[in-house]
DNA sequence: GTCTATACTGAGATAGAC
DNA sequence: GTCTATCTCAGTATAGAC
């Protein structure tokens, strides 16, 4: 019920908003969580009403399908992403690339989720069609495409490479998977996972020869 | 159960043991096709039995379980991989390497799967318990940890990267969604894309500068 | 709006005839 | 060994009481 105030202008929201959408956000959470641990397919809902504590047909009060909900997600992660990009110190685009993607693996290490879901054409088709998750996709890849053609300009990118290429790589790196099986071995420690996977990005893991490539061949 | 492929006992087989054999071999390339295309969780059994055309209760007959079906295609690609790069011409240890990556992108390019299931928690789990893919899974990482060895001292890897990080970034640029993003765009035709991939993967997406970075600053 | 209970579906695996 | 038919169970989503 709302307050005694009687009015509906903006103002205070009542206690039990604030706690709807305390509860929304719990979700949120949760759902974050559960993605990052089993995946997509293997997320259920009983579990994700589970670990919030709710039951699950209250979830469907707050998101009307699994697809709405991971959607939800999404939107939000991407966001966040675009604040830690506006955030990153940036002396050089270059520099600004290597901060954002810095940046998403320490998330990932942190309990994140990456930020694309090459694991499952369903879950692909389903985000395509979200409104919302398109629109936040487009908005950080034209950031990220703006940074490329700057450090490209500044003579920092390779140039045989498209600038597509090197958007792309850069997601993937996002949610290279060499993080995951690093971390599971557990014989280097994850500051220096994080180290070499930024450096293998932008230098490779060959000793590039200063001369345009003499290649021994015999 | 399955009479094992490659027996060595002479003995002519039977015409019905040559259908069955054949009959297995088409099951394994029907999952293989997809598992690329819908991956471990969305492909089902009914999927399996309708493409390769018999009942769903016969594939049972052949394999005890979806996950030991996986598995046999999973260990049949790993033995494939170590012909593949036994037969990689190799100039040195680095070009083996390099070699090995094209061949298994172009694989994926022709509707090969990733080696690794990094999308499956729970197909992880089932192949880490299956012991003719744990071995093939060793054989194959003894092979080009030896190659990685060999490549270092050459002077052909980055010295500031551990071997281990080195082995686990091949796997993961051998099954790196960049491939499937870029053939999504298909502005950049399939033979580009693997050229860049490898350059990317052995000198990455910077202009690494040749003295210790003297990096423009205004 | 939250709960409990349930409808409905798809998928893995099995039974039994031939 | 292959087929058809079926069991079992998990998962999404909904209904109805409070």
């Amino acid at each position: 019920m709302s307050s005694a105030t009687g009015q509906s202008v903006p103002a205070r929201k009542s206690f039990r908003e604030t706690q709807f959408e305390v509860r929304e956000e719990a979700i949120l959470d949760a759902t974050h969580r559960l993605l990052a641990l089993h995946g997509y397919e293997l997320m259920s809902m009983d579990h994700i009403a589970a670990d919030v504590g709710i039951a699950k047909g209250s979830l469907y009060k707050h998101f009307d399908s699994k697809d709405a909900l991971v959607g939800a997600v999404m939107v939000r992660l991407l966001k966040r992403t675009r604040d830690a990009l506006a955030a990153v110190g940036g002396d050089s685009a270059i520099g600004r690339l290597e901060g954002l993607l810095r940046w998403t693996l320490n998330e990932r290490l942190g309990g994140g989720i990456p930020h694309l879901p090459s694991t499952s054409q369903s879950l692909r088709e389903s985000l395509m069609a979200n409104r919302h998750y398109v629109d936040e996709l487009l908005r950080l890849s034209d950031e990220v495409g703006e940074l490329i053609r700057a450090a490209r300009q500044a003579g920092d990118l390779a140039t045989h490479l498209d600038d597509e290429f090197i958007l792309y790589t850069f997601y993937a790196r996002a949610c290279d998977p060499t993080l995951d099986f690093l971390r599971l071995g557990a014989t280097i420690p994850d500051e220096r996972i994080v180290d070499q996977m930024v450096a293998a990005c932008f230098s490779g893991i060959g000793v590039r020869p200063s001369p345009p490539a003499p290649e021994r061949h015999a």
